[in-house]
DNA sequence: TAAATGATTTGATTTAAATCAATTGTAATT
DNA sequence: AATTACAATTGATTTAAATCAAATCATTTA
């Protein structure tokens, strides 16, 4: 459940330029010249289902950029409640810190690769391009809207509507990564999915069986559904 | 309610170095020779209580940098439920967006001054300055753990958690920007404090009264609240 | 000063979601 | 196939906060 491994390093000069989803990542700034050097500050790593990445606790030397597979981010409340910050997809960035504490918790969810590069690399290697520091600003300001977003849901929408907005959500960003977005497949759990959207694992069920009832979905499996009506799921999203 | 006011250009030639509420803000990381170009790309407004900044559907042209006074910002959603992102203070700025339109409106809370950039000019600068882009950066990055924090307190924290946690930070904030941190005075109405806390006014106002009773406060007028006791007020906030 | 308006507080009732409890479903292990 | 363990669903009850309603307080205006 620990100890990450890193890829052979072998194969590893062609990695950056290889990678399949440069094009949804903050390194798709970069020329191909630039990448041979970028790609130096950089390693692979890969985590097993519910591995740890790394917890709110420790000192943030690290900043994350996942290649393959899902990662939660988290944050432990002081009496054991969670709150599930966010559900992270390839190409998604992570590792954001408040004095020099990562800002919460990261666990792999199913199989993950992720690219690891140290911080203060990545600072000096910036510094040096003006470009990568504007992407990284923008990318940035962009996850603050989601985050701004995401405490109007919070603050303001019942659970029919949250579950309603997660379920229309996943198939847009499925959609926006080039995958399939109909079918779409829950990699959380129920218990997941309820930390992410404060809600129980009760509630989150009986609002599945509802969306079940009112034919807005069908669910395949508990972790694969099928939207049958994209219009009616828009409109409860609100 | 609308129509800001520019201030004189005569005095504008000295408007940044002669600024007060610099070191708190991201224009801090220039030098003097800087400052000199950097103010021309800003012009300070004046806005009277209530008035709008800008609308969430406005085309964003604009980021502003406030000097003076209180600013919220706020989501409308469409069937007119207000949720407020955050109150801002001397040295925040705001003004971010998203596919080209802001992704909140802005109103004064009483006498604010601004400066304000032309969003375009702002991005050509930072072009040729990278310590600004990087304060940028931080700043933003900064923003985002603060926004990740408030999703933690909206999605598991109850009433009483959340407007004792809303005082406390208030207090803090007040002191880093070097104001007085007990009597404080709370600029924004009950009704804004609950749709910041994803409340109603009456669990507000009902909080508020519990507080008082348990001895945490004095409410010396809705307006002014004195903390007695940090050390509770602190393990209420959780 | 009185009237009027708006903001805030307090009380009574309702409601959405949490909690408590049991059951069903699914996958892993022997 | 039976056992175990875990995940998800469904039902009954409780509870925290919303809603509905009225009273109080503060500020502005006539």
């Amino acid at each position: 459940m620990n100890s990450a491994q890193l890829t052979n390093p072998e194969t590893s000069h062609t990695r950056c330029s290889l990678c399949k989803i440069r094009s949804y990542s903050f390194c798709r700034c970069l020329h191909d010249d630039e990448l041979k050097v970028f790609q130096e500050i950089s390693t692979e790593k890969k985590y097993e289902n519910n591995q740890n990445i790394f917890l709110q606790q420790d000192e943030s030397v690290n900043l994350f950029n996942i290649t393959e597979g899902n990662v939660k981010i988290y944050q432990l409340l002081n009496d054991g409640r969670i709150q599930i910050i966010g559900f992270l997809y390839p190409g998604d960035f992570f590792g954001s810190y408040k004095n020099g504490k990562y800002n919460y918790s990261a666990d792999a969810i199913g199989n993950v690769r992720a690219c690891v590069f140290d911080q203060e690399k990545l600072d000096k290697y910036i510094e040096k391009n003006m470009s990568l520091a504007k992407e990284l600003l923008h990318l940035t300001s962009h996850e603050l809207t989601l985050a701004q977003d995401r405490i109007s849901v919070l603050g303001k929408f019942g659970a029919t509507e949250r579950l309603g907005k997660f379920i229309f959500n996943i198939s847009e960003q499925r959609k926006r990564i080039g995958w399939k977005n109909n079918p779409i497949s829950l990699p959380m759990t129920r218990q997941d999915i309820a930390d992410y959207l404060g809600l129980t694992i009760e509630t989150v069920s009986r609002e599945f069986s509802k969306l079940k009832i009112s034919n807005v979905i069908k669910i395949l499996n508990s972790k694969q559904i099928f939207i049958t009506d994209f219009e009616k799921l828009s409109s409860i999203s609100s």
